[in-house]
This record gives C-alpha cells, sequence and structure tokens, in this order.
DNA sequence: GTTACAAATGTTTTT
DNA sequence: CATTTGTAAC
C-alpha cells in the first residue's frame, strides 16, 4: 500500500509537485499515518493541503469521495474545491466530504436524524431564532429575562455543546452558570424544544452527530470504512466537539493530516482548544511533524515586525519564519489626532495608492471589531472610493430577508413554529399577541404545531370571527403556496409568496429609502434561488452559508474584520484602531485577562501577516465611543513591534517617541488619568494635551477636493447613466445625476443632498 | 391592535 | 449614538 515518499515517480510525478519546497512536499507524499503540519502565515500551507488531496487522487490512494477534508469557512472550502478542481480537474466534483465542520456534519445527520430523534427534513436555527426561543422558555418559567437575559443562557449552552456535554453531562458547577442552578434545567427545556420543532442549532449538529458516533458501532465503522483519509485545515481553531468527532473518525486508519499554527489560534471564545494542537501527537503516536517556516508572502520588513511581536507571547510551540524575499517598507504607524481623521488619512492614502497604479481588490483595511467600520464607509462614500464590506450585516440576517425565509421555510416544514411566529402578523394582518397566545394554548394542548393549530382552531369559537377569518385566509394560503411549490422554481415561488402575501405591497406603501433597499434585497433573494433546484437544497444552503457571495467585477477596497481575513492576503494592509481599549480590546482584557491578551495579541499577528508588501497601522488619540468622546492612548502592540522595522510618523507635536514613551515609562500618571477623566474633559488628558498644544493642525488634511481624486483619472464611465438620469443608491436613496465624471456621480439626492459616489453603488431609478 | 413616542441599553470576533 | 424595547394614546 505504501509508496515510499521519494518515489513519486510511479504515476507521472504532477508537474505542481515539483513546484513545493522539501518539507511541503514531504507534506503531500506522506500520505500513511498521522501528520501534523505546523505551517506559520504565508508558508504555502493551503497549497501544500490541496497539492495533497490532489496527489491522493491522482495516486489513486482514493477517490475523492473517499476523502474527508474539513475547513473552518465557507470561504476557505470554497477556496479549497477551486484549487484542488484547477488541479484534478472536474473529479473534485465528487467531494461530498470537502467543507466546513458544521456542513459536513449536517449532512451526515440528514442520514441518521431519526437516532436522535429528529427528522431528516430538521429546520437548522440561527442566534436569532435560538435568542427567540429561549427567551421563551425563560418567560414561560416565570424568570425575569431582564435578570436572566437570553443571551447568557445561549452563551452557556453553546459553550457546553462545544464540549461535548449534553444535559445530563453537567456538573454542579455549570450548572450555577445560570440563573442560579438552573442551567441544566433550561438547558433540558430547550432541547426538548428543539426536538419537538424537529429543528438544531448550530452546536447540535456536531453534538447530535458525535453522539451518534459514539453510540451507534455500525454508523461510526461506516463512515470509518468511506473515509480513507482525513484532512483539517486550521486545527488550531478546533473545539473538543470537533477534536472528539475527528478523533473518532481517525482512529482506525489513522490516515489523518492536520494543518494549523498556534499563533494564528483567534477562535478560543468560541470554544476553540489550541491544546488540540499540542496534544496530537499524544493522540496519534508516531506522528510525523512537519514545519512550513519558509514564508512567501511577505517582505521581510513586515515578517520581523510580526515575529517579534508575538515573541512577546509565552504560551507558544515557537517557529522561525523566514523568507527569500527582501527589501521592502518598514511596517507604518500613523498616530493622528482623531477617528474621522483616521478615516480621512486611510481615504488618501489608498487614493495615492490608486494614482500609483494599485488596484483597490489588492488593498484592504482590517478592523478588530465592526463599530469601526462605520466612519470609515461615511468618508468613503464621501470622497466616492469604491469598498465593500465583508461580513457585519449579513445578507441572510437581514429582517426582510429572514421574514421572506421565514414564508419559506413554513412551506418547507409547516412545524415550524418559529417560522409562523415570525410572520404571522407581517405584513400586518391584525392579527394580535392576544390571538397568538390562544393559538399558542391550542397547540400545547393538543400537541400539535402551530400552524396545523391555527387550521383547527378556526372550527372553534375560540377566536374573534374577524381574526378566525384572517388566520383562515393564511392558512389556505400556505396551502396554496405549498401546492405551488411543487410546480414552481424556487425562486418563482418566492416571488409569488412576496407578491401574494402583500409583503411586497407593505413595503412599497412605504415609499422611504430603506424600503426601496429593501425591497431590492428581497428580488437579490430571488435571484441567488435562481441557482437552485429545489426548496430544501436552498434552505440549507442558507442556514449554513451566511454570506452571499454576489460576485461583482468592480474592483472595490475591501473592509473587514480581523477574524474574517484570516488565510487572505492583500499587496496593501491599513489597521485603523490600534489603541488600549479597541485593540486589544477592553472586554476581551476584562473577562479573559491575560490569556486574553496574549489571543488579542495572535490577533494582532494575524493583522499585520496578510500584509505582503506594506502594513500601515493607525491610531487614533481621540475617538468617540457610544456617542461619547474618549481618548485613548496607542496600543501596547504598537510598542511591541521591534523598533528597527517600524517608520511612525505622527499628526500631533511631539512625535512617535511620545506612545513610545507611555509605554516605557510604566507609571506614567498621565495615563490612568487620561483614561479615567469624564467625557467633557477627555480631549484634554495631560499628555495629548501637552501634544495638541504644539503643532497640531486642526486643519484637515485637504479633504480630497472634487474632481481631484485618483479614481476620476481611471475612471471608464458607465454607459447607461448620464446626467440629468433619476437613481437610485442604497443609502441616500433616489436623486438626480448633477455631474458624471469618469466612474464618479455627483448626484442632488431628494433627501440627503448632493452627494458624490462611485456609479457602481447607484442604479437607474 | 396599531401607531407614536420616550426610555433604556448595548458593541468582538463566526458556523 | 443608534438601535431596539416598553409604554401610552389612538
Amino acid at each position: 500500500m505504501s509508496l515510499q515518499p521519494d518515489l513519486p515517480a510511479t504515476h507521472d510525478a504532477p508537474a505542481w509537485l515539483a513546484r513545493l519546497n522539501p518539507p511541503q512536499r514531504e507534506a503531500v507524499l506522506t500520505t500513511e499515518g498521522p501528520v501534523l503540519m505546523l505551517a506559520g502565515a504565508g508558508t504555502g500551507k493551503t497549497a501544500a493541503l490541496t497539492a495533497r488531496l490532489a496527489w491522493l487522487v491522482e495516486s489513486r490512494r482514493a477517490w475523492p469521495s473517499e476523502i474527508l477534508c474539513v475547513t473552518f469557512t465557507n470561504r476557505a472550502a470554497r477556496e479549497m474545491r477551486e484549487r484542488v478542481g484547477q488541479l484534478i480537474g472536474p473529479a473534485v466534483e465528487g467531494m461530498p466530504w470537502l467543507g466546513t465542520f458544521h456542513a459536513i456534519a449536517a449532512r451526515m445527520l440528514r442520514r441518521h436524524a431519526e437516532l436522535v430523534g429528529l427528522q431528516p427534513n430538521y429546520t437548522i436555527i440561527d442566534t436569532d431564532d435560538q435568542l427567540r426561543l429561549l427567551k421563551q422558555l425563560i418567560v414561560a418559567e416565570g424568570l425575569d429575562d431582564k435578570r436572566w437575559p437570553a443571551r447568557q443562557l445561549a452563551g452557556c449552552i453553546d459553550r457546553w455543546k462545544n464540549r461535548g456535554l449534553g444535559p445530563a453531562d453537567l456538573d454542579a458547577a455549570e450548572n450555577e452558570a445560570y440563573a442560579n442552578g438552573k442551567g441544566q434545567k433550561f438547558y433540558q427545556l430547550y432541547q426538548d424544544r428543539l426536538k419537538a420543532l424537529n429543528a438544531c442549532d448550530f452546536g447540535d449538529l456536531l453534538l447530535h452527530m458525535l453522539n451518534i458516533l459514539r453510540r451507534e458501532r455500525e454508523v461510526l465503522e461506516t463512515y470509518r470504512q468511506r473515509f480513507k483519509y482525513i484532512m483539517v485545515d486550521e486545527y488550531q481553531d478546533t473545539n473538543q466537539v470537533q477534536y472528539l468527532w475527528l478523533r473518532l473518525l481517525a482512529q482506525s486508519r489513522q490516515n489523518i493530516c492536520v494543518v494549523g499554527d498556534d499563533d494564528q489560534s483567534i477562535y478560543s471564545w468560541r470554544g476553540a482548544e489550541v491544546a488540540n494542537i499540542l496534544r496530537f501527537e499524544k493522540d496519534f503516536p508516531g506522528a510525523k511533524v512537519i514545519r512550513l517556516e519558509q514564508n512567501y508572502r511577505s517582505t521581510p520588513q513586515i515578517l520581523a515586525a510580526a515575529s517579534g511581536l508575538i515573541g512577546e507571547n509565552s504560551e507558544r510551540l515557537g517557529k522561525t519564519l523566514w523568507t527569500e524575499l527582501n527589501g521592502g517598507d518598514k511596517v507604518r504607524v500613523i498616530g493622528v489626532w482623531d477617528g474621522p481623521e483616521e478615516a480621512r488619512r486611510v481615504g488618501e492614502e489608498i487614493e495615492r495608492l490608486e494614482r500609483e497604479g494599485a488596484s483597490l481588490s489588492q488593498v484592504a483595511i482590517l478592523v478588530r471589531a465592526q463599530f469601526q467600520t462605520r466612519e470609515l464607509e461615511d468618508r468613503f462614500i464621501q470622497i466616492g472610493l469604491a469598498y465593500k464590506i465583508i461580513g457585519g450585516f449579513r445578507f441572510y440576517e437581514r429582517a426582510e430577508v429572514r421574514d421572506a425565509l421565514a414564508y419559506l421555510r413554513l412551506i418547507a416544514q409547516p412545524s415550524d413554529d418559529l417560522a409562523f411566529e415570525r410572520i404571522y402578523n407581517t405584513p400586518k394582518r391584525g392579527l394580535g399577541d392576544k390571538a397568538l397566545e390562544r393559538l399558542h394554548r391550542y397547540a400545547r394542548n393538543h400537541g400539535v404545531p402551530l400552524m396545523r393549530a391555527a387550521l383547527e382552531i378556526c372550527d372553534t369559537d375560540e377566536l374573534a370571527a374577524r381574526a378566525r377569518n384572517t388566520l383562515l385566509a393564511l392558512v389556505r394560503d400556505f396551502a396554496r403556496w405549498r401546492d405551488e411549490a411543487g410546480r414552481l422554481s424556487p425562486a418563482e415561488l418566492v416571488r409569488t409568496i412576496l407578491e401574494e402575501s402583500g409583503y411586497t405591497a407593505m413595503l412599497q406603501a412605504e415609499r422611504s429609502t430603506e424600503a426601496s433597499g429593501r425591497l431590492e434585497n428581497l428580488s437579490e433573494l430571488g435571484r441567488a434561488m435562481e441557482d437552485y433546484e429545489t426548496l430544501g437544497d436552498f434552505l440549507e444552503h442558507v442556514s449554513l452559508v451566511m454570506d452571499n457571495d454576489a460576485a461583482d467585477d468592480v474592483e472595490k477596497v475591501t473592509i473587514m474584520t480581523i477574524h474574517a481575513a484570516k488565510g487572505l492576503e492583500f499587496d496593501q494592509v491599513f489597521l485603523p484602531g490600534w489603541e488600549e481599549g479597541v485593540f486589544p480590546s477592553q472586554r476581551a482584557l476584562d473577562e479573559g485577562g491575560m490569556a486574553s491578551l496574549e489571543e488579542e495579541r495572535r490577533l494582532a499577528y494575524v493583522a499585520i501577516t496578510r500584509a505582503r508588501r506594506r502594513c500601515t497601522i493607525l491610531h487614533a488619540a481621540n475617538r468617540r465611543i457610544y456617542g461619547q468622546w474618549t481618548s485613548s492612548i496607542p496600543s501596547r502592540f504598537i510598542a511591541e513591534i521591534p523598533a528597527d522595522h517600524v517608520d511612525s510618523e505622527t499628526t500631533l507635536a511631539g512625535g512617535a517617541s511620545l506612545w513610545r514613551a507611555q509605554w516605557s515609562e510604566r507609571d506614567d500618571p498621565f495615563a490612568s488619568v487620561a483614561r479615567a477623566q469624564p467625557a467633557r474633559t477627555m480631549t484634554r488628558g495631560p499628555g495629548w494635551q501637552r501634544a495638541a498644544a504644539g503643532t497640531y493642525d486642526p486643519a484637515p488634511k485637504r479633504i480630497a477636493e472634487p474632481g481631484r481624486s485618483a479614481a476620476s483619472f481611471a475612471a471608464k464611465p458607465r454607459l447607461d447613466l448620464r446626467v440629468g438620469d433619476r437613481v437610485f443608491h442604497e443609502k441616500f436613496g433616489t436623486g438626480t445625476i448633477a455631474v458624471q465624471e469618469g466612474n464618479k456621480l455627483e448626484i442632488d439626492f431628494d433627501s440627503a443632498g448632493r452627494k458624490r459616489v462611485i456609479d457602481s453603488f447607484v442604479k437607474p431609478a
């Protein structure tokens, strides 16, 4: 069975094999037995992994369908599929087991649902439904949901599930975690309720499947037989359940290859345990450990900066990244007065890059937390810089989309009470809490779902005549839609429903800019559904893949969280908001202490190592948080980057030495004073006052004059638009084009006044 | 039952 | 500050 690693020639070694470096090649050719690949940032980990997958197939060791390949995000799965496809061609189509843990678990669970008391068409509920459900339970048990928020309970349950614990497995201490010892009770109630709804949450996908594998010998054997090889990406991010899951599956054949980097472990808040990577060799004795340390991505300056920073962490395996590249700019650190100036500065820098011919798709702005995107977005709209925000308010999480989905869910599964509750009075049909309450009571008494109860209750005089008629009409609508569902494509179905339910009419009647945006989102939903054959397929996709990857052709700057950026790379990376409290996040520090600080530092490491050519860090002296002006000091991480690899610059007097000093003078009395000041006097924290008193230039750096900014030179104007046309913009509503200049427009908006925007953000009204 | 307004309350990160 | 939630009047 085993070929020698140094003997790839039996089947002509594919050309792509030669492009790998020795450790990578070793990882690819060591097909048998456990392999632990420790791969630093930018060391060609994905290349090695995809090559290995391709090799397994090409060398006939396994069929594509016999390889289990797990990634963490949908994006990673997509990328892997694509890259493997480039190596082995259409054979990649036959890889049902390449995906995220959740997607794979969901797929398996469909097959074995009855073993955990579910039907195969179970619904996967999201966080929103989960919270609503928990809240109902809390209130039903007579607890004050203010004092014991559903969020907290959801957090506990999530943690338990991540650790593989069912309600029965909780010890007394765990039980105390919610509402003075009611944790277990609520966990049990919640699970019962889910089962009754034929639903499960994200955590259940993995936990149910784990329980099945643990209990059902034959099922486990089937999968052990099937998966000849197992590969796991981002192993440092696996949690307990995932770990147990893999261990069960891999134990018999031992052909498991995991890839990870302890320095990039940034998901411990979600239950990930770095320990998994550390104990791999114990779990799989004789595991071959392969280190990938040659970095192909970044300049030595960036690499040195990142390595120096991560060196401050104590809990690490340690590795030495090196590169053959040379030259490159130092990491730039720019200090500015406040948040708006920071956004302005980033905008200017990007316009300059654009003028120099850089591609916007190779520029990214990575933030610690979602709220930081706002200032950037405001500014970019103002100067007409094309941007896209990844994550954040995601498509399928928007209220109108969720409403539409609730209709669809209810058709796919009439027993989906959560969906029913969501839409039974949306659009408004005159059914209120009172009617719902009676409906609930009826449903509970008769042990039927709400939809069924609605039908039956219409035969009684439980409800007032008016409510009864409305309800009956609704039930009949659904019956009709369900009937049509067989004939129509999912996309046609959703359009029909939105029309006939009055949902579209409701939005049209509103006539506000958001309403038009919502209508737009709904037609986008229709378009997205075109790709799916059946309603079931589509709903599965939605529950597991929350992002809409609407491909768009226009080059745009990417704004996203650092978490979302893991695994990606860009020529130019901007890192705003490196201030104490923001990054490292105060919240993380408060609840997790030293361990969290190290995780924040790993996050900083991930952020810097995304950059290929240049990395620019920014920090502001003042920032508005919850509408309150707060003065802040530069992040300690800035001081931790070796000074040799940093170029500092500031728009404040005092220069870079000032904030470096903040961290070297440990007991600088001003640092704490500055933070303790009440809001109004904040901006005058002593250190900054000194700085500001000098040459701070209150006149903002020329706010890009209209018509002068970079993009207008490179622009290709849109042919379908001309001056005088009426157009619609997602944020500003409708307006009339006043000036068209390249791809930039000046538009007189009906309500928002004149704005400069990029034409790709606009469409004919 | 619906609508309008005031109050309160909250912000990490993802499947 | 921005959004959501609760309360009072229609």
